[in-house]
DNA sequence: TGCGATTAGATCGCGTGCGATTATTTTCGT
DNA sequence: ACGAAAATAATCGCACGCGATCTAATCGCA
């Protein structure tokens, strides 16, 4: 047996962040065929999840509920705008503020976006209730994670 | 109720996508600190973890433990080489094959490595038992992913 | 033996993520 | 009402991740 002043390092296989990471991954390869049909990145895809949930969103909320800073969120949504998804408008009344907005060719695209929780549900060969069960399971260890930081 | 020809897009906080994809960068966020003091990033504690396992391997058998292509492992390797941590030597038998071998500094760094399993335990509040039980079950399913990709 | 196919790694370009900084606008205390 | 502080985006630099391509070395097989 080993003896140990400080605990030895895990192998990367045990570490529940390289489960986390090395599994994000693999959801951008399996969503890479149709991302690439619809024009987007996987982070652009979440932004547009959002403004489909709900319209006219700040920079700062989408970055709030992405949980990404305003320097990452600024140039991805200019993208969405060069590529005519959404419209970017300071906001009248705080002329801080820029308002992001759907466009028809934005919201359109929602409809091409079914595909992929089929895709996850096919790959993954869990059904509705184990997925939306370890969908929970993770939210909940990154929200404490995030608190503990 | 709405008439969905084609499924509705899911919600993000319902995409088990978004929750591995934030929960990574949460692991990210919780590390930051230790890795600074470390002077890592943290593909390269992946890295530096998979040689405190085993040293001595190729370039190629990183980035397939890792999941990551060459492109991707060739710089942050010769980074690590830079900071003095491994040494990138052609193999004499294949002269294709870049042997990856821990310097004495790089042997050192491992046992400053076992704060972050503790700040995991810490930051999640479970019990090791249902952090290897998550880890498992998201192991599996990128696994899943992967071949169904 | 020789030459095409394969393999291992490296290079390049683009889109993230984020620390650090900057610019502009708004808010707030006095 | 005015100036300091706070809020909101944007800009810059660096390190990934990966598609596409390139180079060099090895293998395979006629």
């Amino acid at each position: 047996m080993t003896r140990t002043a400080s605990p030895a390092p895990l192998g990367v296989d045990d570490m529940l962040c390289f489960a986390a990471y090395s599994a994000s991954l693999a959801f951008n390869r399996l969503y890479k065929p149709m991302l690439e049909r619809m024009g987007l990145t996987y982070p652009q895809l979440l932004a547009m999840s959002l403004l489909w949930e709900q319209d006219d969103r700040t920079v700062g909320q989408i970055g709030e509920r992405l949980f990404l800073e305003t320097n990452t969120v600024t140039p991805l949504i200019k993208r969405l705008e060069a590529a005519g998804l959404v419209t970017r408008t300071r906001a009248r009344d705080d002329e801080r503020v820029v308002r992001v907005r759907l466009t028809d060719a934005g919201r359109a695209l929602a409809s091409e976006a079914g595909c992929l929780p089929e895709a996850v549900l096919d790959a993954s060969g869990m059904t509705p209730e184990a997925l939306g069960e370890m969908t929970r399971a993770l939210s909940g260890l990154r929200d404490r994670l995030r608190a503990a930081a």
